[in-house]
DNA sequence: TTGATTTATTGGAACGTTCCATTTATAGGC
DNA sequence: GCCTATAAATGGAACGTTCCAATAAATCAA
């Protein structure tokens, strides 16, 4: 039981007189030998606690089934639920994830990455860091290996993206403060450097462009994606003349710290001011006041990259379609009254 | 540059005009090779495109710096904070810990520790899942490889493990508790097949017998270790005939939960009913009204566990001693008016 | 029986590294 | 100049698996 040098498929040949390679063949399950052969050696793997070595196994078969998952910030719960969604698509599949955490961080996820390549992972599903070079991922790419971006893409990139309809789902939620009657809006959070944050701030822009708010009564605050990024955007934008009465927030995080802030101020988000988040994490229906949020399906968006990545694995690509998610307004308290209203969404898109 | 099958230490020494044992020597930054020859042989490395196999290098090694990070519930912010503390060490002593989730899932659970053994992992940090065998670590620990337990232990294990001091955390957050005047208490979530709950519910009601608490004024409710399962806490806490009037919840979500339940009776926190929390997750401090809860330094625990796990690494050993740490009440503003108490902690012990 | 066919099993080479024991080159001492 | 000591570079075996080609055993047709 407790042998010291571990065992190897010799060790088990040897117990149960045949040779390596029917060990092997048992081992991968091959319906070439005998079952009762298959039982026998069964029982040896058994008896000398023998456990399978992969690194041997992938320096003759070239192929691993590892999947690194690369994400960007752990601590967003965002990215928990996404990474269940993948999980539960790969483990169907036979296949464990290992998560890495690059805490937007690009030096690390350099050091993440390279460490997940040396392992000689199958394919990479990757949420890049901010701040992270055009560069960062030629060697990967040149070396063969899948990868597909979830949630942000890189500027200049050929490597496909799973990620919702950021523009449409700003639009939707803005569209829907105007028509509650709001004419001085804010968008609140995140930074321009994020290709996501263009794309959600352009869809808010366009809406107030379509419905007539004029850019006078249009405040932007950039800041931390997170609930102390959201406190301070609230503040800031108050502190002006005329200051917005709405805000749609560039994920939810931000619009919890918009909510605490008001409360703080004795306002009450809904009915003082309205708020939106973006994201529709699981808080945000437990929350109070509910939130309104633009819904992106995370959990699908993981199975989706995960079903991507399996594919291109399985058909030795590294090319795959974009996919860009539906995505839904969740009407719930925090911009008013709660009527149940459900904003439409959309389908593939190039 | 794209070149097509992955180039190996021979493709480089060829390239360079050396032998393949200079590649290697240069690869582990031996001394013994002439500086210029170095500079040769790294540039050839970034020439060919080269991507160390480690798989390969494990296999004549024998010890291979890849650490496994198994938890339990990647969606609990508590243990991204954890993880991240970890990280923080790792990164340091250059190397990348792997992180897998088991959502709780014995089966899974088994799946992934399968999954990081084949990988040749030189340790692992395990919360367990709820559920999990006692046998369940056994053959690992006999292949020699070093475990340490974060959070959780198995009832009977020898398995090293770092957590906080649950009973103290427990006993002080009530002690504050009953000195506040509160007389009918009660302990919200969790469930007793976990040994951190029996910790925790043992704390409150030592504090209860000492400091006088009748068995009838106690309440105890188990439920789900989240928002939800603290909602449904305080549902059933406050229909009976005399309900309590303070609550120490199991942990930070339940406490958001049981927040959240009052504000839609039309209560609040502190003032009508007061609740403390356990984990003091970032959350905690901007949550409104803040939270009063027992702060037990997680990432400081994450740092903790992972230098515990290099130590026992590098002495080739598999045993360590336990560590449990400190904790300290934060007294906010979910528990009455905010005087700014700290209960004290403690240090090591067996 | 014999040869052909199918079914089970096996030895050996290969995968990309490391590391030991050697060899070769360089320098130092006289 | 030669011998020794040191520095630098090298060839080959080994690590634990897979897979191909080959063998051995069993079955069948004639």
């Amino acid at each position: 039981m407790a042998s010291r040098a571990k065992a190897t498929i010799l060790d088990i040949a040897r117990e149960a007189g045949v040779s390596k390679s029917t060990v092997s063949l048992v081992l991968q399950g091959s319906g070439l030998i005998r079952p009762e052969t298959a039982v026998k050696v069964r029982k040896a793997i058994e008896d000398v606690g023998y456990v399978y070595n992969r690194g041997a196994a992938n320096l003759r078969k070239a192929h691993s089934n590892v999947i690194g998952m690369v994400i960007n910030d752990l601590t967003n719960p965002f990215f928990a639920e996404l990474a269940v969604g993948m999980e539960r698509v790969f483990q169907a599949a036979g296949i464990v994830p290992f998560i890495a955490n690059t805490a937007e961080n690009p030096v690390r996820q350099e050091e993440v990455l390279k460490s997940l390549m040396e392992q000689g992972v199958a394919g990479l599903i990757v949420s890049p860091a901010r701040g992270t070079t055009p560069g960062a991922f030629r060697r990967i790419e040149a070396a063969g290996v899948p990868i597909v971006f979830t949630m942000r893409r890189l500027p200049e990139s050929r490597i496909p993206v799973i990620a919702p309809d950021n523009h449409r789902g700003a639009f939707i939620a803005t569209e829907h403060l105007i028509l509650k009657g709001h004419r001085r809006l804010a968008f609140f959070g995140g930074s321009s450097d994020l290709v996501v944050y263009q794309q959600r701030l352009g869809g808010f822009l366009e809406a107030c462009e379509t419905l007539g708010i004029p850019i006078a009564d249009r405040t932007i605050v950039e800041g931390e994606t997170s609930r102390k990024g959201g406190i301070a955007c609230l503040e800031t934008a108050l502190a002006a003349p005329e200051p917005p009465t709405a805000a749609l927030c560039f994920n939810d995080a931000v619009a919890f710290g918009v909510m605490l802030a008001l409360r703080k101020r004795g306002l009450e988000a809904g009915t003082d001011f309205a708020v939106v988040g973006f994201d529709d994490v699981a808080e945000a229906e437990h929350y109070m006041p509910a939130l309104t949020s633009v819904a992106v399906d995370t959990a699908g968006l993981g199975e989706r990259a995960a079903h991507v990545m399996l594919k291109m694995i399985q058909s030795r690509t590294t090319r795959a379609k974009d996919h860009i998610g539906a995505v839904s307004l969740v009407v719930r308290e925090s911009c008013g009254q709660s009527r149940n209203t459900r904003g439409a969404g959309m389908g593939d898109a190039a």
